[in-house]
DNA sequence: CTGTTAGCGCGTTCAC
DNA sequence: GTGAACGCGCTAACAG
């Protein structure tokens, strides 16, 4: 395998003219150009693109920590981080942790040991010290609210978002109102679930745990939730759902068990991804494609640390 | 940031010592280790990975071109991908390409640059020569039938699947079948299509170009399609489709506009989805995450090519 | 415009 | 057990 002083030699130049021809820059005869040009296809010479980044100290790497890379909503996020990835002549790096805390703290040691150049974490498990005590190692971007931590965030106001769609349950005069979320324990989770509790107190309204539905993320999932409320004795009148996946799973099995969505189960769900659309499921839009571009941005903006909160958009469709 | 030489030198060895104790080697006196692992905490010393990379001209990254990151098809694939690449302390670097030639030739160049060790191929665009000509910078590996090519495969034999399909539906009654596809250019699209001819040749069944369905990836084009569908005077009775998304969003439009399924239209899908189980339609099993696995396998292989087939496994549920 | 040379940080003989 | 010294392939002053 040659290498540029290899090429260097075989063109009758110094490595920095090699080096020069392989980056472009400007100031070199013509000559030199296809000699350098010329000796490299002869030896099928390829830069050794390790060596540039210990010499530069930078990888174009970016790495992104996702729970799972085949969810809609990750799919979706990862379309826009990969979208700027490329405007930026970035390369990814997947870290899929399945929400094991080993695995993303597998890539904040990638952030360390220098294999990456920043590090995108979709959804976070691992307590808030360990990343901002890694943050010294480089840009750490969350998708989460951090607006009071040492790191950067893009995100959605879910204690917002939720509440305002709580609201328009309760004006179309629902009054038993469930949810439906993915795990429990997140950042954003908690949010939802601070404006549902305070929703609920606001007007009175008593918790029932049974209203409350965790672990769905996929359209299957929706399913399990019918099934669930099938055995209900005092069912709730409307769900808020925090996926169109599993909106669109509930609205599919309601339409087998016969139960009327709106009249007799309201759903409201979260994203507007395509399926939405086709299934007519109203929702509450979130951008996921700006946010990836946006927490691409904030990765490349180095020690700089920044939030941001993206607005959702309400669509009316026929599911309240 | 210290290296390797400062923490030698504040520990007072030398860098080999600091070296042996980085990779566990014997043969370093208990003190000497306990004074190396003293300095680097004291000094947040970190290797840097990339110096390893160059030395020891290897990465543990593996590339991996997908089209799409956020479709359940190389959603799954990633997934057992991803699985086998953990447990062989592999990183993957994701390359989106959205069917665009340059980008997959991007990946060809990380291979050919030494960025990673091999590449995983999902899906092709570019020629086979260029496939192979990159073929001597290390391993890569296809999901797509290359018995006849210088690069390692693991593939379904869709010529055999899709004529068992066919088959099926055939003594189930049906002569008017179409069938819906991704792109049409692929090479396990070919074969699909070579089968798909074959068979209305054996029982000399008219060839009816609009009985074809092109660029169906997602539920949302399960919905188009059945709005082509409403537009043709003389319907297919039956529908083979490529991906268990695309039928469940045609079940779900079949049932708004009162098309009965499988009364007025069967349907037989491909992968077993999730979703394919809670719509009941019936589909032809691939084992996405087994494919997976075997890939990331057969890119460790090095230069060894091998070609491995996976067998589908019928599944009969109610749509057809 | 061009070449010399000193790093970048780590692995690895090969003597001691 | 240990360390000095060289090599991995390339970049970037610096000197011309």
């Amino acid at each position: 395998m040659a290498n540029i002083r290899d090429i260097a030699k075989m063109a009758g130049v110094s490595v920095t003219t090699v080096s020069r021809v392989l980056n472009n820059h400007p100031y070199v005869s013509a000559e030199k150009v296809s000699a350098v040009i010329e000796a490299m296809k002869k030896y099928n010479y390829h830069r050794n693109i390790n060596a540039v980044h210990l010499s530069k100290g930078k990888t174009f790497l970016v790495g992104v920590v996702v729970p799972f890379s085949n969810h809609p909503y990750f799919g979706l996020l990862l379309e826009g981080i990969a979208t700027a990835a490329l405007e930026n002549n970035y390369k990814l790096v997947l870290i899929q942790t399945n929400y094991e805390e080993d695995k993303e703290l597998e890539a904040l040691k990638m952030l360390e040991d220098k294999q990456i150049d920043a590090l995108i974490i979709c959804s976070r498990i691992c307590e808030w010290n360990l990343i901002e005590g890694c943050s010294a190692n480089g840009p750490i971007v969350l998708c989460e609210d951090a607006r009071d931590k040492r790191v950067s965030s893009t995100f959605i106001d879910h204690y917002k978002s939720f509440t305002m769609a709580l609201n328009f349950l309760y004006k179309k005069g629902h009054t038993k109102i469930g949810y439906t979320i993915g795990r429990q324990s997140g950042t954003n989770s908690k949010q939802r679930d601070a404006a549902y509790k305070d929703f609920l107190k606001r007007h009175t309204f008593s918790y029932e745990p049974g209203y409350i539905f965790s672990g769905c993320f996929n359209f299957e999932d929706g399913d399990q939730v019918v099934e669930k409320l099938l055995q209900m004795k005092n069912r709730p009148t409307a769900l808020l759902v925090t996926s169109d996946q599993v909106a669109a799973g509930i609205v599919t099995r309601c339409r087998e068990q016969g139960i009327l969505v709106p009249e007799n189960l309201a759903i409201m769900s979260f994203d507007n991804q395509p399926i939405s659309k086709v299934m007519h499921i109203t929702t509450l839009e979130i951008p996921l494609v700006e946010v990836g571009k946006k927490l691409f941005g904030q990765a490349m903006k180095g020690e700089h640390v920044s939030h941001e909160e993206i607005p959702v958009r309400f669509i009316e469709r026929q599911t309240v």
